[in-house]
DNA sequence: CTTATTAATCGTAATATTGCAATATTAAGT
DNA sequence: ACTTAATATTGCAATATTACGATTAATAAG
């Protein structure tokens, strides 16, 4: 189907769902990695950082905002973008507690 | 072509993705959070608790222990599933290290 | 050996994702 | 207004994902 039976989950088990689709794929870590690395933001030059198309670029970037990971702004022609720090450590933590949920146990199968 | 370009980025970056897809749908961390809160380890009890068919959470299984992230070890007729401790902190170490990219910068776009 | 029980696999339908060419939009500069 | 640039949007082909019914394989119990 395709289809995600999000009516049986949690709120937060598909919000985390949502935000870590947005960063499983190698793509849009590296334009993370570009953006952060860049520290003033940049716009286009991925295009020419990594090898895809303009368009498929865009498209990522896209994903990247619906998700509130990152933030445009208009700079002239260009557009200029940048991590949401809010929703960064949001999705930072959220997966901690993901993460801490688990100790190692004396045994196991 | 829904076929990722992989060749383009790096090993490390690919393998961050890999793992990040496999935790990147709300019934694979539900999954994922009930071997852990069970500690000792499960296996079609899953069926029960979520509301999926037996073949789909089967599915959800075989891609958590692709990725690596959970090991079944057969107990009679069930299979017992449990977390796989050293890839689990590997995936918690490799996320650290991206999240710790991130400084708040004094001024952004 | 037969029968439950449990879980994997196969096959399939519906939908989502990835990537790009072509085109549209937007904002500056002339 | 016209041109140039930087991005976004559209449309499409190829492939991947999600979910499940039907079936199969494997083990345990009688």
């Amino acid at each position: 189907m395709g289809l995600t039976k999000t009516e049986i989950f949690t709120e937060e088990q598909n919000r985390l769902a949502v935000m870590l689709k947005a960063i499983a794929h190698p793509a849009r870590i590296a334009i993370l990695q570009h953006i952060i690395s860049a520290n003033a933001c940049i716009c286009g030059d991925l295009v020419d950082e990594l090898g895809l198309a303009q368009p498929t670029i865009s498209q990522h970037l896209k994903e990247l905002k619906n998700a509130g990971l990152i933030q445009g702004t208009i700079e002239g022609v260009s557009i200029c973008y940048c991590i949401e720090p809010k929703a960064w450590t949001l999705l930072q933590d959220q997966l901690n507690n993901f993460f801490n949920l688990y100790k190692v146990p004396t045994s196991c199968c």
